[in-house]
DNA sequence: ATTAATTCCTACTAATTTGCTAGGATTAGT
DNA sequence: ACTAATCCTAGCAAATTAGTAGGAATTAAT
């Protein structure tokens, strides 16, 4: 039950996206990269699935770069590790079928310790990551 | 961010052996594989995990098997679970050292994370898990 | 003693997932 | 046109997971 290198790189980008995210600053994935020391190819799809769940937004061509859609104080870690981390899921049989037909005694444990990790990981906002205020 | 087949076995074995722990019974690895679905030869690697961590006991030759070492109510999930599933680290760095010295920002977050999951885990017993009386 | 039933030990393998590389298409500013 | 950037997607190598397999050691029953 590891945590990927995408949930890990995700939050980098994200706490370097929220320090210059005063006066609307655009972020290239190049710059990023070298912030965080991770290769840029692998860093774009990464931002793909922050894109896709509206984190940041983006802007094509020259100059083209990204930004966050909103103020740090209101993104939530949850939010950002969903996006990246195919929806944090600990067990699949949560959403999907199960072989013991999803009535299993450990069923209701498993939903219960993935609330309790959601929940838990939207009370911290990404300027309270960056401020490592927890 | 999953589960593994270890959890979800491990915990299947765990409520069979709470079911059966009245009376001293002992029980073989054959029927609780039939029990369970799991192969033999899979669950005696799962189990042996958990005679590791002294949550069952076992009795070698014929009519030997395992039994737990104490009552359900007084083993949690979290014990189980941390048992078959390497020590249940979302991250390996909360331990270990890491590429950026141990000190990015994620570090904290992550091990809230883990005492959140710990804790939460722990309050679990196995006679709770049991009667699904989460 | 022999046999049968069981745990114990450990090597191997197949399948899956992860982490990353790579190439090029598309878009936009100058 | 040229350049700097995002976007799209295919592929691959390494690691991990999930399971198979064979047989040694131990013990109860006959």
């Amino acid at each position: 039950m590891k945590m990927s290198s995408k949930a890990r790189y995700g939050l980098y980008v994200s706490v370097e996206l929220a320090r210059r995210y005063n006066n609307q600053e655009i972020v290239t994935v190049s710059s990023l990269a070298q912030a965080t020391g991770v290769t840029e190819k692998y860093l774009e799809q990464i931002i793909a699935l922050m894109k896709k769940a509206q984190i940041v937004v983006s802007s094509r061509g020259a100059n083209g770069g990204y930004k966050l859609t909103d103020e740090p104080s209101n993104i939530s870690v949850g939010r950002i590790l969903r996006a990246v981390e195919d929806n944090l899921q600990i067990v699949d049989c949560i959403h999907k079928d199960c072989a013991n037909g999803c009535n299993c005694v450990s069923r209701n444990l498993w939903t219960k310790l993935q609330i309790n990790i959601n929940s838990y990981l939207d009370t911290i906002s990404l300027q309270q990551l960056l401020e490592d205020n927890l």
